[in-house]
RNA sequence: GCUGAUAUAGCUCAGUUGGCUAGAGCACUUGAUUCGUAAUCAAGAGGUCGCGGGUUCAAGUCCCGCUAUCAGCUCCA
């Protein structure tokens, strides 16, 4: 294994064949040795995703193979064959993989020229498609191992004996050149690996984000279910969840007031005069629900902007009014194709904690940063770690040129200013506006858009929305739109899979079971519970006929945070046997001395 | 929407190449048990096999359509 297999020259990898042909001393430069470094995995997948089309060619001889890259875990291939291949065939082919792997095929290289190329696949139209995207006058690598070939910049390993470590993962279809109008190719995905050990720990990664799936841990949990009666995309809240949703919903409805948001709420319909006002009729209809009301279309919102709208346009506003923010936990529906639902994290109805802060163009920076500040107080308290992203102008959208470019710098500057670092998103942002997103890191290193800050000079222009200035005559307002956690279903979906089930005390939809011994202990259990109701706390009596053991059993898979077992000790002596979750300690407390323990708990978070 | 797959009790899953009254564990109900920190024992109830159509002497099993879900692709203001 002290093998290298390649070697890097000015921060480039040159795998051993083109430094053959390129006449590179490999003995002076750094050398990438075969391990499970980024630089060699790189190879190592390369060469696999070679390997597999290889496998394939022999077991499906008509198939024709598009592009095989590697990718963030693995790599995968596009081809084209005339039989259906399912989960069950891939077993085959790795099969199939293993037999060629004990063959030792040298891999070898050559070049030619672009044209020759083009003559060689001149029967493949996939090759021709690859070839497409390459510059006429380039000379084109093709690596050799036994009878297959393929057109590739590489690099790969020098010899298919490496391969030892891999596994295909799925099988799926993926459109040419990820092109909706296009054909659907077939594409397997896979990974490698140099060692034993990494792949396994890779698939046990994998198997432990399928326990924190939130899907999984909502029906476990009885947090939430979806009905196929109702609808795909259409999730309905259990008591469980609903207790969840309401605790959050609560505070941050408070950080919301504490920070000068005024609560509004607008209209679940719109007239569809009032959409194509906006523009959303023009660039986002396809995606919006309608209906009918004494023969006029109505639309069903997709966003709360224009009823904050008209809140601001319900009265005369001055600069001394400004910044207006409004806020609503506002019900929106989109029509999200079908394909992509996905439990929480994709719906067709959900509640954005959505925002619109009316200010002065001066006011735009220091109201973004404001609710920067906004977004950090509330991604710290669950332990998120995130990061920005600008998103520009994209192909469909209204307004000039020159306010997007004002509105942008407008966001650039307050960031820039504030020392924070950010990414950029070119064409990515909304029809009206440009927006930072904020993009969080679970526990398992996945990132996630949640939160989002829009400046929309667009709006306030078609709602010919005014204020007062100080000189006395009419300005125009700029608009700010922003959300925090993006929506409570998202929200809650990512913190489920972030936490792992295990929601922190404050929001834990229920935060104490009880569990009395015996008949005797339930009516101490009851005094209990309505003095916890008292400051907020959700507890649960946990008094069916079962075993104690078995009851505890029930209330650790619950994953309840707190348990309080209550005998005749405790009855009698006022205090309670504790049992935390958390620290896995057990002791005894009086009454008085638990309930000061939840209640520094709930103080401990404040938005 | 596209490609491929799946759909059996509240949940997790068995159910041979089509062949009697469709099974299990957990959950649920009832009875016994009244227990000091992760499963007490026993009995019972529960299913138009996702929905609609077709093939067949016979369909949970085969075929078609729809709905929903899963893995991806495309999309996500």
């Amino acid at each position: 294994m002290e093998d290298f297999i390649a070697v890097k020259v000015d921060n480039e990898v040159i795998d051993l064949q083109t430094a053959k042909e390129k006449d590179i001393d490999t003995s002076n430069n750094q050398k990438i040795y075969f391990d499970n470094s980024n630089d060699a995995l790189e190879i190592i997948r390369h060469s696999c995703a070679h390997l597999m089309a290889q496998a394939i060619k022999e077991l499906y001889p008509d198939a024709l193979f598009f592009v095989g890259p590697v990718i963030e875990d693995g790599f995968y291939y596009d081809f084209r064959v005339n039989e259906k291949i399912s989960d069950k065939d891939l077993k085959n082919i790795e099969k199939k993989m293993k037999e060629l792997v004990k063959k030792k095929f040298d891999i070898t290289k050559y070049t030619i020229t672009k044209k020759e190329a083009l003559e060689k696949f001149k029967d493949d139209d996939l090759k021709l498609e690859v070839l497409k995207r390459i510059p006429e006058d380039a000379i084109v690598g093709i690596y050799k191992q036994g009878d297959f070939e393929d057109l590739c910049r590489g690099p790969h390993l020098p010899n298919t004996k490496y391969l030892k470590f891999f596994k295909l993962t799925k099988v799926t279809g993926a459109y040419l050149g990820g092109d909706e109008t296009k054909e659907m190719l077939t594409r397997i995905y896979g990974t490698a690996f140099a060692t034993k050990e990494a792949i396994k720990e890779y698939l046990v990664m994998i198997e432990e984000a399928k326990k924190r799936d939130h899907r999984k841990l909502g029906n476990d949990l009885k947090l939430f279910t979806f009905d196929e009666e109702i609808g795909g995309g259409l999730p309905i809240w259990l008591p469980n969840g609903a207790r969840l949703r309401s605790k959050l919903e609560a505070l941050l409805f408070k950080a919301h007031r504490k920070r000068g948001y005024e609560p509004v709420r607008g209209p679940e319909i719109l007239k569809s005069d009032v959409w194509k006002v906006s523009g959303h009729y023009d660039n986002y209809g396809e995606n919006m629900y309608f209906t009918e009301i004494d023969g006029i279309e109505y639309g069903i919102k997709p966003m709360n902007c224009l009823g904050h709208i008209k809140v601001y346009q319900s009265d005369v506003r001055s600069y001394r009014d400004l910044p207006l923010k409004f806020f609503e936990y506002g019900v929106v529906h989109r029509h999200e194709k079908s394909g992509v639902l996905h439990g929480l994290f994709r719906v067709r109805e959900f509640t954005q904690d959505d925002a619109h802060i009316f200010c002065t163009p001066e006011q735009i920076k220091e109201n973004v940063i404001e609710v920067l500040s906004f977004v950090d107080d509330i991604m710290k308290s669950f332990g998120f770690k995130y990061e920005m992203e600008i998103s520009t102008k994209p192909t469909k959208a209204i307004g000039k040129d020159e306010i997007w470019e004002k509105a942008t710098k407008g966001l650039m500057d307050a960031l820039d200013e504030n020392g924070i670092n950010y990414g950029v998103d070119e064409g990515g942002g909304a029809f009206y506006g440009p927006k930072i997103d904020i993009k969080i890191t679970d526990a398992l290193k996945r990132k996630w858009q949640c939160g989002t800050i829009q400046v929309d000079f667009n709006l306030p222009e078609r709602f010919e929305l005014e204020y007062t200035d100080n000189n006395n005559e009419k300005a125009r307002p700029v608009m700010l739109h922003r959300a925090i956690l993006g929506s409570f279903e998202r929200f809650i979906g990512i913190l489920t899979e972030h936490c792992a089930g295990e929601f922190p005390f404050f929001i834990a939809p229920t935060q104490v079971v009880f569990i009395p011994i015996a008949d005797t202990h339930i009516e101490y259990a009851k005094e209990l519970q309505n003095e916890l109701m008292d400051i907020d706390i959700d507890s649960e009596i946990s008094s069916k006929n079962e075993s104690l053991n078995k009851r505890v059993r029930i209330a650790e898979k619950q994953k309840v945070p707190l348990l309080v077992i209550l005998g005749d000790e405790e009855v009698q002596n006022k205090t309670i046997a504790l049992r935390d979750r958390t620290t896995r300690k057990q002791y005894n407390i009086t009454k008085e001395e638990f309930k000061k323990i939840l209640k520094e708990k709930m103080d401990g978070v404040i938005f």
